[in-house]
DNA sequence: AACCTTGGTTTGATATACAAAACCAACTTC
DNA sequence: GAAGTTGGTTTTGTATATCAAACCAAGGTT
């Protein structure tokens, strides 16, 4: 990463968010700065800033949590997305009808951000939340979008043979691979008309959609099918 | 506002985040410098640190937008409040009895935090998304969960007889005008059985439910009732 | 064609933020 | 009761981030 124009604070509220975020109501001021190695005289400042904007919230117990501001930045995230209320109205329905959680996501080059989810209880705990991303290559859902892109726009996300990163010890490592499941997965839809990535309440219309300028593509998917536990790194 | 151990590059990234969420693709990097009073090679090395840090996306119109990142820990404030996730099974059933948007909102002292929303569509438009804060006193909503509060706390929390801020020239301006509106709203549960913060689908049981060990109240809202329009500030 | 404007990028002097050190209060251990 | 530990707060010297100035590319105006 150039850090050539850097802000050296942002980056350190980055990881403070992000350990927060992950355990909220768990860490102390001594922990946030033992953890992330920050000094806690730069932790204090730190996080008295981000108090006062109501990033954070300090505890009684002195432990901190997320402030409501973020909430709202990220609702502003969300809402940029008109889909995902179309995707929450039809997908708390379907949900119950394949028993199946259901994901919203869209593919940017080549990763996944996931938008939204609608869940019904499972055995399998998806990973996946609103607001995170995954190499595509990595996910069942991310390899069913995939499978849809121009051949040579694929070329150029996956320049090199080899996929990075390799997240688990499923994780496809070859291009070839790659290639081969996503020419799987269109024959799987075209055959059978059931793939990872078919929306299953009959709007066709909305099954690819392109939403906003930059054109990206949409999709929701349930959380297992063809056999593929989870959403989240595969 | 205490700025002896302060972390100014924080307070600007929070300045740039509110007016990229308040005009999502909009806004370039010399419009925001304009906008906001900070020296443009400052904002290019915040903004530069903050798409790298996925904060903000530079749009292809070098516009810029929110980034996923903050869709995450947005996300994961919501998280906390468990509560959510129920007002949402609920309300998306019982917006379309009552034709009405209904909002989950908690009192935090003398301040209303909306948290969710369930929307119909209405010719008043509600201001109040999810993350955003009014002042209790300046809201139907906010008044209504006052009504509730134990007389000393709310002593403490309007220590002065002149309320602020004022918003709107509806928002009360006098302590003594709020708690006969309190009183008001009191005695119209009482006798009719349907004030502003009553839940309308039965279960009494989650009327004023406390959240978390915090045990801020929490009350769901139908937007327009008892004559008032709108939940935002009145 | 020459000049001007605009938005973005780079440079480097200096004002300031960072963090090492010291301090503090509360609690624990001996 | 004394000494030690822990988590948080304050001080201050100096390394560095900030921003004024300069530069650059692209587009517009004359």
């Amino acid at each position: 990463m150039d850090k050539k124009y850097w802000v050296p604070a942002l980056e350190k509220s980055n990881l403070v968010l992000q350990a927060i975020s992950e355990q909220p109501s768990s860490l102390k001021l001594i922990d946030l700065s033992k953890r992330l190695g920050i000094n806690k005289s730069s932790m204090f400042s730190l996080l008295a800033t981000m108090e006062a904007l109501d990033w954070v919230v300090r505890e009684e117990d002195a432990t901190y949590s997320l402030g409501s501001k973020l909430g709202y930045i990220g609702n502003a995230f969300f809402k940029q997305f008109s889909l995902i209320d179309r995707f929450r109205k039809e997908a708390s329905v379907t949900k119950h009808v394949i028993k199946e959680t259901i994901q919203l996501a869209k593919l940017e080059r080549n990763e996944v951000l996931y938008l939204a989810k609608e869940e019904m209880p499972s055995p399998v705990r998806l990973s996946s939340e609103p607001g995170i991303k995954y190499p595509a290559h990595a996910t069942a859902l991310g390899k069913a979008m995939l499978a849809w892109v121009a051949e040579p726009e694929l070329g150029a996300l996956y320049a090199s043979e080899t996929l990075d990163p390799c997240l688990t010890p499923h994780t496809l490592q070859q291009r070839s691979d790659l290639i081969r499941q996503l020419e799987d997965e269109r024959l799987r839809v075209r055959l059978a008309g059931s793939g990872h990535g078919l929306l299953l309440c009959g709007c066709s219309g909305s099954f690819r959609q392109r939403e906003g300028r930059r054109g990206d593509q949409l999709l929701h998917v349930p959380a297992r099918m063809g056999g593929e536990a989870g959403a989240g790194p595969a």
